[in-house]
DNA sequence: TTCCGACAGTGGGGTCGCAAT
DNA sequence: ATTGCGACCCCACTATCGGAA
């Protein structure tokens, strides 16, 4: 198949909003592959490589390539290359990759280089990644929708599910069945702005603490241990400590959900920050472990001997956890029958903040493990704050936000009256906003970039954000963890934001 | 007819590892 | 040794479609 066949259905796909159509389109082009083309044809359908990625971004793909005049590319001829990028490694690679890509792009036509490109950034903006493309494929060889869904769940990745079905036809669904061994992408969960809300909606639920950690499952068979992340990454290397664990609990063949954290000396557990670099450290695993030891803590249990449990109710599943995994190992949780227990869940969830943790989920007791969907059955409960901060500069959007200054740099009063930079959103903004932002804020702009625009610094805009972090990049030595807008504070004067000094103080236990 | 669940898009900061400087 | 880049952790929120109620 050529790849000028993608780049046309890609943008014919990108061009209509309507979600059927998307699905059609993509039903149509499926239909036409061969076999041979299936493994590449599906992934970069969904957007995605089936190299995973390459280790090129912007500074490699920005430089422009003459294109070629008329298509001709090959899907398998760009596969094959992609592949050689993806080898590529050592002391001259970056000019390889460099050559490599340039070799690609000047076989492309200008269309098809587009189309490159946001496979390569993974940002092809056609509406349409693995959901459309499952329902596509369901579409294309009349297998049911939702049976597809489930066995892309529990293959962990659409590619092997496509590949059977279009070869041998629906009957193929029936091997995509829950094994040891094979991990599953995991249930999310949605927010909630209270307990109350939560366990109002939920009615018969658990309450359980949010650790702040790395999302891990744990496949155990035997002596074979495997740990992956929620993106199914194998991390089981880097984490000896939870395959030690695993291999102590009075099981054989288990998979457990659960989250890796490190706790300190004094038992509170550390920083997202120090969790997240020690489970990100691969070279030197004994020295990093010494340093920040993990534990692991599990919440649900997905598999026990040769039991499929992800159709049980949570009920069900967290006793067969309970079975396996003794407490410590184990979330702190609380029931709750409905609505007039919510102040024992409000007690839990502040004593839960008191012991250092970043909040609750509210689970319905009787809801299965939706494997790979933000069920709305696990809601999830964090403190949230806000400030009131300074517009200091914004950035030109991308994609559709084209033509509007969309992220906005913050800003806090310090101690001389000069406003201290704290970090970036471009969250919680509805499009009127956005437009509204844009005008006013070129009404107070100073200067002109190709980024966007520096402002006066008048504009005051509460923000919302989890809690502040350590950072090396802004100059008070902090930053803002997930910070969004709620709304614009006109009536504020930038003299009456807040400070630098207030927000330290609002958090001690962050050091600058 | 209205409501709501699921998706895609828009990017944020930190940290690590690797290659280049 | 330091710097820049890319990958991959954590993530909030809005707009939209289309099926459910």
């Amino acid at each position: 198949m050529l790849l000028t066949r993608l780049a046309d259905v890609s943008r014919e796909v990108a061009a209509t909003s309507a979600r059927s159509r998307k699905t059609a389109l993509l039903a149509e082009l499926f239909r036409e592959a061969d076999a041979d083309d299936v493994p590449i044809v599906i992934p970069y359908l969904a957007g995605r490589l089936p190299q995973g990625r390459l280790g090129v971004g912007w500074k490699v793909l920005g430089r422009p390539v003459e294109p070629a005049a008329a298509p001709g590319l090959t899907v398998r001829e760009v596969d094959a290359l992609l592949t050689e990028l993806a080898t590529v490694a050592g002391p001259g690679s970056q000019a390889e990759r460099q050559r490599l890509v340039a070799e690609l792009m000047g076989a492309a036509t200008a269309d098809e280089q587009r189309y490159l490109l946001g496979l390569l950034t993974g940002e092809v903006r056609q509406g349409a990644l693995d959901a459309v493309a499952v329902e596509g494929l369901a579409e294309a060889t009349g297998a049911p929708p939702a049976d597809v869904r489930r066995a892309v769940m529990l293959a962990g990745a659409l590619q092997p599910v496509a590949q059977a079905l279009l070869t041998e036809g629906p009957p193929a669904l029936e091997r995509f069945r829950l094994t040891v061994g094979r991990p599953v992408l995991p249930m999310l969960a949605h927010s909630a702005s209270s307990v109350g809300e939560a366990v109002a909606k939920l009615d018969g639920c658990a309450v359980e603490e949010k650790l702040d950690g790395i999302r891990v499952q744990v496949h155990r068979d035997g002596d074979t241990v495997r740990v992956h992340t929620r993106t199914l990454d194998d991390i089981t290397d880097r984490l000896p400590e939870v395959t030690a664990a695993a291999r102590e609990l009075p099981g054989e063949r288990f998979i457990l959900d659960g989250e890796v954290l490190s706790f300190g000396p004094d038992g509170r557990p550390r920083s997202f920050q120090d969790t997240a670099g020690r489970v990100g450290s691969r070279v030197d695993v004994a020295t990093a472990a010494e340093a920040v030891p993990v534990s692991p803590v599990f919440f649900d249990a997905l598999a026990v001997g040769d039991r499929d449990l992800l159709d049980l109710p949570f009920t069900e599943r967290h006793a067969e956890l309970a079975r396996l995994v003794p407490e410590p190992m184990r979330v702190r949780r609380t029931l709750v029958t409905g609505p007039k227990d919510t102040a024992r869940a409000e007690a839990f969830l502040a004593e839960t903040l008191a012991r250092g943790h970043e909040g609750v989920v509210v689970k319905a007791l009787d809801a299965p493990y939706s494997a790979g969907r933000r069920g709305a059955s696990w809601l999830k409960v964090k403190p949230v704050h806000t400030l009131d901060l300074v517009v200091l500069a914004a950035e030109w959007g991308h994609g559709r936000r084209t033509g509007r200054l969309s992220n906005l740099h913050l800003g806090a009063r310090g101690p001389d009256g000069a406003f201290i930079m704290l970090g970036k959103t471009f969250k919680g903004m509805t499009d009127a906003m956005l437009a509204w932002q844009t005008g006013r804020l070129r009404e107070l702009a100073v200067e002109e970039h190709g980024w966007g625009v520096t402002v006066r610094p008048e504009l005051v805009v509460e923000i919302a954000y989890d809690g502040l972090q350590r950072s090396t990049r802004y100059p008070a030595g902090v930053t803002l963890r997930f910070a969004r807008v709620v709304r614009y504070r006109e009536d504020k004067r930038a003299e009456e934001a807040d400070t630098v000094e207030n927000l330290l103080a609002a958090h001690p236990e962050v050091h600058p």
